[in-house]
DNA sequence: CCCCCGTTTTTTATACATAAGAAACATATG
DNA sequence: CATATGTTTCTTATGTATAAAAAACGGGGG
């Protein structure tokens, strides 16, 4: 039935807090921990009986003792603390992203279900959610359609985008001086020259930033229709640059260089410098995207 | 289990076929129904044989001869030719605009499986279908939380229209004049002064058309995302004014108005016009909505 | 009272079951 | 052999079941 993933996960992070107090040292109470791993007190319950079983920790009467720091080899594996749901997303991207499928396959969720081992109704539950993507299609009574990882798929996408981010990067400019955005920014901007100092290590870390600065541009008007589509153009790099890894340095490297103009541009407030910057990148992302897909 | 209301759909429709024809005439193959009706073979047969167990047809060798025809009292119920899922999502607008929720209302599975009288798989997955119109948000292992038709939601919801709606129609205007779409807006044109000459009769005939105008511009340059987001305007209107028929007469008046001075500034191919025709018309559907939720 | 913990109740995530519907296969008939 | 019907198999739509997780309840101690 329902796995216990959520009791796994909070059992290794309940490890790191544990590391973070010393022996004999007594934990906060269940409803500080409870807000500390994000969880119900019953998880949090489950993880303190867990850690007594192991001898981690003694409960005595209203409080509970560290004995015995836990080691690493006692955290659960990273896939068990995967929801089911989380485990059907990775293998259907793999399916889609490996080319098993092309533009038009039929998506037959019973197969699926027996393919990835898990129950035809998480499945269902996923291509519902996935629908928004826009890279499937359900036909009545019948299963999906795969639409197809296409350049018409990355153009579409691709005009969007455009149309949202110049719109928030318009916004952005407007804003007062005494904004604290300008101070993020700023900060972005340090990160983005720390990453391109030491880009030939961590230019995968690239993917992790661009998020967080596109997201930073946007948040300034939230729109709610505009962060969901966020999500797409997330998925869509996080998954598809996973099994396209070609020039991925290089590729990484531009990127940076087009942020970085365009947080300039952004200082200035000159709408007409930021609506090139914020074009010049989307372009060239763009090119990017359909280069990759052909 | 499954309900058979594609059967009862399609017998529905079956009776409708039947009586364009003669009695005594010979019934279309099998596979020439199944195209008329869109449905399988498999509920084609099932119909024919409910007709053959009614005494409406017989079936002789290889053939199927009218016997008699089918009267209306024969048809099911249209809410027995509703899927359940379709039954879930009226169920689910009338408990959110009739009042039962205010934002931040937290929503919960069972709760309205209760309450609808189906089971907790269907509601699921409406909800998570649902979730596209921005409506409501999921919290991790807990239920859903109900963020309300508020004016930020409308405001949101009409500044991407804006968008859209503006980008569609400067493409629009770009198109050759050979194009077939400059006969379609004639028509188009036709249609909205018809309604207009009638406006006192037909007025609720307006949100269709309306929807087909709209749909109209924007499908001059397919955007499956832009397309994916008409299913959100259309939701609102067709559900919400269904609960606010406040001035509704008046309402579309102006809106057809404001339509037909659209179309004129479509023709003259002046992105200026068009521009403003567009703005007008968006603003006052905007504030028009506004003024209902307030 | 307010927070803490033990207990009970409710809800969600996921599996499984099955009738309705679609699709594939087989056979007949012109 | 092409098309129509009869039959079998597979898939989807929807209900039910249940362990895990969340939430609510309740009694004590500061």
């Amino acid at each position: 039935m329902r796995t216990d993933t959520t009791f796994k996960r909070a059992f290794n992070d309940m490890i790191d807090i544990i590391r973070t107090l010393d022996l004999g040292a007594e934990l906060p109470s269940e409803n500080a921990l409870r807000t500390q791993l994000g969880v119900s007190r019953t998880t949090v319950r489950k993880v303190l009986a867990g850690m007594s079983a192991r001898g981690i920790i003694i409960s005595e009467a209203h409080k509970r003792i560290i004995r015995e720091q836990p080691r690493q080899k006692e955290r659960y594996p990273k896939e068990e603390t995967l929801a089911i749901s989380e485990q059907v997303e990775t293998s259907f991207m793999e399916w889609m992203l490996r080319g098993d499928a092309c533009p038009g396959t039929e998506i037959n969720e019973t197969e699926l279900a027996r393919k990835f081992g898990v129950a035809t109704t998480i499945v269902r539950e996923f291509l519902n959610r996935f629908q928004k993507y826009g890279l499937i299609e359900k036909r009545q009574n019948a299963g999906w359609v795969f639409k197809g990882f296409t350049a018409s798929f990355a153009l579409e996408l691709f005009e969007i985008r455009e149309m949202f981010e110049m719109r928030s990067a318009r916004l952005f400019a407007a804003l007062p001086d005494g904004s604290p955005v300008w101070k993020q920014i700023q900060s972005m901007r340090a990160a983005h020259l720390e990453l391109l100092a030491d880009i030939d290590a961590r230019f995968q870390d690239f993917s992790e930033l661009d998020s967080r600065f596109h997201r930073l541009i946007t948040a300034v008007a939230p729109n709610r229709f505009i962060e969901s589509f966020q999500d797409v153009i997330t998925m869509v790099f996080h998954y598809h640059y996973q099994w396209n890894k070609r020039d991925e340095r290089a590729r990484n490297e531009v990127a940076i260089r087009e942020h970085l103009a365009l947080i300039e541009a952004l200082e200035s407030r000159n709408i007409a410098l930021i609506d090139r910057a914020c074009r010049l990148h989307l372009t060239s992302a763009r090119e990017t995207l359909l280069h990759s897909i052909a």
